[in-house]
Order: structure tokens, then sequence, then C-alpha cells
DNA sequence: TATACATATGAATATATGTTCATATGTAGG
DNA sequence: CCTACATATGAACATATATTCATATGTATA
């Protein structure tokens, strides 16, 4: 059968499906990778980053620029400019005193353009 | 020239490229698009709720299940469930005492396949 | 070198969120 | 109906995080 009772410290149920928990178990992904993807959506996951993000999609933009788009304080962006920076998704030059920041990654275009679809989905 | 001074309460640089700011302002997505975006990322965007999705992404799963493969308890893995299904990202059927979660999306699967590829990248 | 300006950053605060614990709900079987 | 079991949920607690405020850093220019 199918349900076998396995002693678990954290699950105490007695329908375990352990051919299906091993097959998953084995087809999953190493959890490290998970982890790093959990991070990457973290970083995703907050609406004034969403809205950097999708900006310079089309455009290099100095950290002013920004500010004024989004109409938020200079250190607010700043602070999230480097959450993006530590991420490794934008890169940016120095030009004077002014600061450019542009993406530095090839798979969020697509991440945002099917998360894009996906809400526009319904 | 490209330097336009502008009174706003949050930015009062003077390095505002102006023509560059409206032409994304322009191209942007709706506002609501870009919130909802940050919502479904939120969401992704822990640790527990990715692994769930990753082992959903091959397999109907019940919830003792999941907590078995994850090593968590009953309790946090319907509280996670919970979040997935208010966002709409799993469903589940009832049978007998024993609820079955499965995926009920068709852009998750892309976005994690990229994600994936993002951090397996570097 | 003194000032102005664009950006970065540390500390503090407020808020959001994940897990645990206890318990409720819903279903099957005796 | 009463018990067992799978799942759901509310409250509490701990932790993470986004913004603000004050200030530091770095660069150009008078």
């Amino acid at each position: 059968m199918e349900n076998v009772k396995e002693e678990r410290d954290t699950c105490r149920c007695n329908v375990i499906h352990s051919d299906i928990v091993d097959k998953v178990k084995a087809e999953m992904p190493a959890e490290e990778r998970l982890a790093q993807m959990a991070e990457l959506f973290k970083v995703f996951g907050d609406f004034t980053r969403v809205k950097i993000i999708c900006a310079l999609l089309d455009e290099e933009m100095c950290v002013c620029d920004i500010a004024s788009l989004l109409d938020m304080s200079q250190s607010a962006i700043s602070h999230q400019l480097r959450v993006l920076r530590h991420a490794r998704l934008v890169k940016y030059r120095r030009e004077g005193r002014v600061v450019y920041y542009s993406l530095d990654d090839e798979h969020v275009k697509n991440i945002f353009g099917q998360s894009l679809l996906h809400v526009s989905h319904r």
C-alpha cells in the first residue's frame, strides 16, 4: 500500500504517500538553488523595487531621475538601489556627480514579462 | 537643455532628465499591475513557499506529504498553503479527510524556470 | 579651498510576516 | 454518537524590512 507510517519529528500524519514524497524529493532542485530563488523573489517582492526595475527595463537612469519618477526621497531610492546592487540585478556607472543605473541581467526581462502576463490575465 | 529644475516635495535634485523620466513614465505598466507583480513576487519570496511550489510543479500532494517532504509542521504548511490559495496559485480537492493541492497557474512554471536558470547561471 | 550638489549610509522607527501553540473544523469508521 | 485523524485557523511571538532623518562621501566649480 501507499500509506506508510513514517516516524518524523514534525509530521505525525498517517496518510503519507511516501512514494510520491520520495519521487518529488529526488526531482527537486538543490536546497541552495531554491534558497537563491526565494532570495531573488524577495528582492522582486517590493513595490518600489518593482517600479525601479520596470523603469530600468527601458532606460538607464540616474538616482534623481528615479526618485522623481516614483515621487520618493533620494534616500529611499538609494537604499533600494543598494539592495538591487547586492543582488547583482543592476549595474552603475559614475559620470561626475551623477550615478547612472541600468539592469545587469538577461533573465529579469523574461521573468517580469511572464509576471506581467500573469497579473494581466485575470 | 535637458537639465530642468522641477519643484517636487520629495526630490530637490537639479539633474533631472525630464525627457527620460517622461518617456519611462509613459511606457511603464499601470500602477495596479506593478503592485500586483510585487504581491506575486512577495508570495514567491519565501523559502518554504518556493519549496512547496517546486514540489507541486511535479505532483499533486496532500498537506501531510508536503509537511513530510519539507520536514515542517502541518500547521506551518497549512498557513503557507493558505497564502498560496489566496494568491490563487494553487487549487485543492478534498478526498475524504485528505486535501490534495496542485498548481493552478500556467505562468508559474515559466517564471520558476527562468528563475532557476538565473540562480544557476553564476 | 570653499561651496554646491548628487549620492550613500547608519540608526531609529514602524510595519509586515513566518512559525509555534492551542484549538477548531470536517470527515470516516466503529 | 464517539473517537481518530487530516486539515485549518486565531493569537502570540520573534524576526525581517522599508522609510525617514541626519549626516557622510565624492565630485565639480567658483
